[in-house]
DNA sequence: CCCAGTGATGTCAGTTGCTGACATCACTCA
DNA sequence: TGAGTGATGTCAGCAACTGACATCACTGGG
């Protein structure tokens, strides 16, 4: 190879536009076609034209790649629920916040199931989710405490809205996103309503 | 050294017994004097008396060494859940079924108190945490299911029981074990019964 | 009493995830 | 046009694991 391809090709490599989105797409491809365990980070920023070194850059390790913008999703939840109109139900108000932040999935469903079905597959990549959802979690339980909601009433009803966005996300998975996936995490919290009145 | 130290050394070493205690109670001493991420696995085998490659044969990696026994838990409550009474209410199976396995943590009142200050201070053991306690609900949810309790009802039911451990064992600890634990589980339970009245 | 079998351990080499230090490149703006 | 800035590349190195093979302690039958 002439060095002035290499230089042409490293020039390209090194700014072409979108270097996360690229390595996003290639990791959950990757991880769909041979497995999680199978995939080495090496493979990851190959496919995606950067260096290893540029991947951990972007991402904290090799499972952060399917976590991008969680934080986004935990603030906008957190706000909500703070925004509402005082004196409303506190598990309503964690469950309207919880199913109008996963509605934004409804836009991607595509990748959001791909991205499902790879972590339902992966331990570990379970682990991160788990974790990425207490972080909501503890959100919710804390904008409950800032509406006066006392302990451990808070952190009940945060289990509850977390569990529910959990159960109605599988569900809406697991049917082939059927019905929208607002109205199964609200499917999901009724149920508990009913259950709870014993 | 000589060649007889280094036998005699060597034979101890080998067939000590109660190998995996001595790696666990390593283990937990170590994060809680420097920190898990500045611990390494060769730390805990040479404290404990063992290579590295034996702590790797008793333990998958390096966090599972303070999740050992999770799996009698979860067979615990699950069994406990099969066996109660029909037509007991299923918020209430899961909540008694959950208190009283969590109660055989107070005999080892010490022990947990310094695991679950090490687990709240790492995200990868607390990661591995939640990976258990998904665990355990699974197992809860499948046992109602058992029952005959649908879904989303049995998911939604295991959510609420497997958080109250957590909030109810949460609370134990930063309370300085004042209350018994299955007290503080079941207050954690009825607090969401009350709040899902409305 | 000995010896083959069994299971736990030790040894060693190798892969992979991840990090720090430093150099290089494309783009910006004075 | 040249210094500054931010993203990238290069390289060396540690720590978490794993497979293959040797070795040791204990067991049971002969």
């Amino acid at each position: 190879m002439s060095e002035a391809v290499i230089t042409r090709l490293s020039r390209m490599a090194r700014w072409e536009p979108d270097a996360r989105g690229r390595m996003t797409r290639a990791a959950l491809d990757l991880y769909a076609e041979q497995g999680f365990e199978q995939t080495t980070t090496a493979q990851i920023a190959e496919r995606a034209g950067v260096t290893e070194r540029t991947y951990f850059r972007h991402f904290a390790d090799k499972r952060e790649v399917l976590f991008d913008g969680g934080h986004e999703l935990e603030a906008a939840v957190a706000a909500t629920i703070a925004a509402a109109p005082d004196a409303t139900d506190p598990l309503d108000v964690v469950g309207e916040a919880v199913a109008s932040a996963v509605a934004v999935l409804e836009e991607r469903r595509e990748f959001a199931a791909r991205r499902a079905a790879v972590v339902a597959a992966t331990p570990r990549l379970q682990e991160r989710e788990l974790l990425k959802l207490a972080g909501l979690r503890d959100a919710a339980a804390a904008a409950l405490r800032g509406r006066g909601v006392p302990e451990p009433d808070a952190s009940m009803v945060a289990e509850a809205g977390v569990g529910a966005f959990r159960v109605g996300f599988e569900a809406w998975i697991a049917s082939g996103q059927a019905r929208p996936v607002a109205d199964e995490v609200r499917s999901a919290l009724a149920a508990l309503r009913a259950r709870a009145r014993g």
